[in-house]
DNA sequence: GACGATACGGAACGCTCGCTCCGTTTGTCA
DNA sequence: TGACAAACGGAGCGAGCGTTCCGTATCGTC
């Protein structure tokens, strides 16, 4: 099935680890706009280099998110199986919202509507199990019903939003999670000054 | 008081109305990113001259966000005479959202955490607004008291967020929403989860 | 209508940055 | 160890964009 691999040369494979060591490292604090030249630096190497094992900036910056994210993904499959359903999403919940604000390359690939993050193709493994962790959230009762997976990403993109303005604020993360718990009766009070 | 004007010749007065205008515009469907030239082109007059009335782009933009959020602070002001404190504020709260939502400038200017949007000295009229509906809202029990102003700002940049991750998405504002409304004695349910 | 001050326009500058090109180096294998 | 392919590095190209400069046009006034 897989074609035969031209065996690729030990400085390629090396300085290839090492470039994306250095991404990684460089995305997590400026983010995308970090310039390709800094990353080739880090990493020691020139930015031909880079090409060779990247076919474009935007490239390696996928690379380096796709792998964070499916991390997650593992994680999200491992606490599938739990019989806490609530608690078990919550915390993941407020598991993926710390990691990624403290990543800006995940916060800007998460942020974004279209690319990489959530609403990518690539981010479909992820979707699948982070589906799963709601769903039996919301068979117990931990969270309302009127959501879905989408809306719950939507909801993990604003928490970062605000997680950047007021870093460190556990009580507006607390506001979020309160609105996620409330069932349509008790929501029915908020009906008139909506 | 006031230093004698040097009396500005009709063209520039002219002119000058047309570059804010363009650039409110130009702004508005797209962000500080849009280049400068395009909104001289869009005003009918070279980048000189854009030049000649505004320091830099950034200070035409600030100029042009500046503006729209003393008309927020305007209608906050009006607002703090309502013998209706917690659905003049929930309104408020929303009509802002709604409006920047609509508006990338003020979009990127809110979510600035440095520069100009809220955390400027120049949103300081906005913030002596908004803080006196808050509080009024809070007396009253429509929003819970253990947030204070610069929460429910970080609030409405996490909601903008959502906004452009799922628009026209109502029952996500409305997850916040009733997180606002949870009282002390609710939210205790969920202390074991955090 | 003529003159001086004011304002205009847009070519050009300088800088950043993604990406490419090619002469040189290095790893691999016989 | 010699030879060839693979990989490297970094100078340099080109595009985009904020900003400036200065020759030209226009306004206001006498």
């Amino acid at each position: 099935m897989t074609v035969d691999k031209p065996a690729q040369r030990a400085d390629a494979r090396r300085n290839r680890a090492r470039v994306l060591a250095a991404a990684e490292e460089a995305f997590a604090a400026e983010g995308l706009s970090v310039p390709l030249d800094d990353i080739a630096r880090r990493a020691g190497v020139g930015a031909g280099t880079v090409y060779r094992h990247f076919s474009s900036k935007e490239a390696l910056f996928q690379a380096v998110v796709l792998e964070r994210i499916e991390q997650f993904s593992q994680v999200a499959r491992d606490l599938a199986a739990s019989d806490s359903p609530g608690g078990v999403f919550f915390s993941f919940f407020e598991d993926v919202i710390k990691q990624a604000s403290l990543n800006r390359a995940l916060c800007e690939a998460l942020g974004e509507t279209t690319g990489f993050g959530f609403k990518a193709e690539t981010g479909a493994e992820f979707r699948t199990a982070f589906d799963v962790l709601l769903r039996r959230a919301q068979e117990v009762g931990a969270v309302r019903a009127d959501l879905d997976g989408d809306d719950l990403r939507a909801l993990i993109v604003g928490c970062l939003a605000v997680e950047r303005h007021a870093p460190g604020s556990r009580h507006l993360l607390r506001v979020v999670v309160d609105g996620l718990r409330v069932t349509s009766a008790d929501a029915l009070g908020s009906a008139d000054a909506l």
